[in-house]
DNA sequence: GGCTTGTGAGAAAGCGATTTCAAAGCGATG
DNA sequence: CATCGCTTTGAAATCGCTTTCTCACAAGCC
């Protein structure tokens, strides 16, 4: 009926290929799996009518009888943002060198449909790397209370019985908080990501530190695209700052392609910080004074501790990867005119 | 052992929710599904011991004892590619409203491991949407005949067992060369965009259609990146073209970049068109002349077309979508300065 | 040459759900 | 009051594969 066209009925079992090899389902089993030795006549018989059936064994059945499934799941708010992506090539790779394959989903930035979906990759995947969690503290420890393989990546949350890996978004904006302040800047804006994001309240906290350093700063409701980026710029003016920090370098350059619209000079009049440091040298008009993490060893870093705890089960501390500042064209002095 | 910690077995299974609730597992199963009636009372007993218990099915037996999946996998060559992101949210959203999941797997432009993970979403998910194959005809062919439901996104191949939407490349890229004619364009460079990819084969069919309204046109080797295009835009210079038309958005922003570099002046002295009509226009100098298609309609209706091969087993034809111009900034007639 | 080892293959027992089938409970009817 | 029919529940079969367990056979040893 299922899987079947004009009748013929394609569903081949791992029995059919014993039967037109002549050997038993084990056999079969054992050659398909070389999990021991079998004559090689009857291996050569059992690949012929593999071929010949066009047998595929059925991944539900191995996953049950094997009690795992070969595949761990991503997890990402939005796959349009393109932080992701690089890091889940990272994560792909190794995960591939362990032989498992990765599924990758997306809650769209929508903390219930998260919650769901990681239930979802628990009960099919052997292990879950959840990115950028926007779930509460609550749902998470409840979450990590199922004690299923889980790993956070750019979100750490103390106390949480799950192994993490994130970005030091705090370092990474105190570094921008110095470079700012190293230049002479006092008042500064932000234009802020997503509510329920980690990374953002990092960045605020960094933020709120860096008055140590002299710099008083206004926050300004954003998100994190470069749409966002370019209505919010208009707010900017308002708070009298004299430097714009960002939540992401898409947001940034929004916000550059508006100030430009609106006649202020960059970084004449106001320098532009971004965050990340996505690949978008040869599109932008400026080049931007940025932060950067080594997106990819995050991915990796994640499923080599993801796949540790699968298999040994041993969790670590919370690793923290330390980002780099990357000045360029888009920052100055206040009130200075870098181009002399 | 697994999925253990501190020795504590955490395992359940329907047979342990069954006897907290002292029923069968039977019973439970038909709470759980509600595929018969059951008294209130067993029904109240089974919702606390699934509670109390934590108990989730397993993903693998339900699979087995169902014989489907209750999840469609799709393929993308690259995640990174921003063309695909709005696809995948409105495939998500039609398999979610007819109750399935999306899994998402990259096959890194590689057609071999396209091919792998083609053949691992088929044992596991109930349909599989592959998008903008890269595989050659013969292994399409080969997978087709798997006669397991598979729905072609962005590429066509006459005669394959497979349903199949696309946008309409010819007809988009058609578009374009229409424009530049009419601009008093005679000389076309194309920055082509990667080599197995059919979508690129099919602009350069148009390309070569268009010697009709007198264009000529000069394929230079590029790819689909930004990056790619920087690249190759400063080849152009040599090919007398006074219109440059492009794989991508990116690859043309790339391009448009490089040409400010070179003091080559858009669109006065050099028109430049895009393809896709990405959404950057609050990040990139120029506001690109390109065409579009809704991605989120052919997202759509992929999905749809899978859902009804799944459930009906019925496919049609092939579908294409029209694209759409969108005449901005960069395009002008040639030697001439668009502000007079 | 008889008996212990060792080795390769088949039979059978799970894996954890769903679903068929059979039995039991119960009210209603003749 | 016994029987019929309907509903609800439990027992058992099933899904397709892996993995023990068991056995048959051949080789090696004294």
């Amino acid at each position: 009926m299922r899987n079947s066209r004009e009748g013929r009925q394609v569903r081949v079992t791992i029995s059919d290929v014993g039967e037109a090899a002549g050997v038993s389902a084990s056999t079969v089993s054992r050659v398909l799996n070389g999990t021991a030795k079998v004559d090689a006549a009857l291996a050569a018989r059992v690949h012929d009518a593999v071929r010949q059936l066009g047998y595929r064994p059925n991944a539900a059945a191995q996953g049950l009888a094997r009690g795992e499934w070969g595949t761990i799941g991503v997890l990402v708010p939005d796959l349009a943002n393109p932080y992701f992506p690089e890091v889940l090539k990272a994560v792909s790779g190794v995960a591939r060198a362990h032989g498992r394959r990765v599924m990758v989903m997306e809650s769209d930035e929508d903390p219930s449909v998260e919650h769901d979906l990681v239930e979802d990759l628990m009960r099919s995947c052997d292990g879950v790397l959840l990115c950028s969690s926007r779930m509460n503290r609550a749902d998470l420890a409840a979450l990590t209370a199922r004690h299923h393989p889980l790993v956070l990546l750019d979100r750490i949350v103390p106390g949480i019985a799950a192994p993490a890996v994130s970005a030091d978004f705090f370092g990474g904006m105190m570094l921008i908080c110095g470079h700012l302040a190293q230049l002479g800047h006092r008042r500064v804006a932000y234009l802020s990501g997503p509510e329920a994001s980690w990374a953002n309240s990092e960045r605020i906290r960094a933020l709120e530190a860096a008055k140590a350093f002299g710099l008083s700063v206004t926050i300004l409701p954003c998100g994190s695209t470069s749409r966002c980026g370019y209505e919010a710029a208009a707010d900017v003016a308002g708070t009298g700052a004299t430097a714009l920090t960002t939540y992401n370098d898409l947001v940034a350059l929004g916000a550059l392609t508006r100030m430009r619209e609106l006649g202020v000079r960059v970084p004449e009049e106001l320098s532009v910080v971004g965050f990340d440091d996505i690949e978008l040298d040869h599109v932008a008009h400026t080049s931007l004074t940025t932060v950067s993490v080594p997106r990819g060893r995050l991915g990796e870093q994640a499923a080599e501790m993801l796949e540790s705890l699968m298999t040994v089960g041993h969790d670590g501390e919370p690793v923290y990867l330390p980002m780099e500042l990357h000045v360029r064209d888009s920052t100055a002095p206040p009130g200075v005119d870098k181009r002399g």
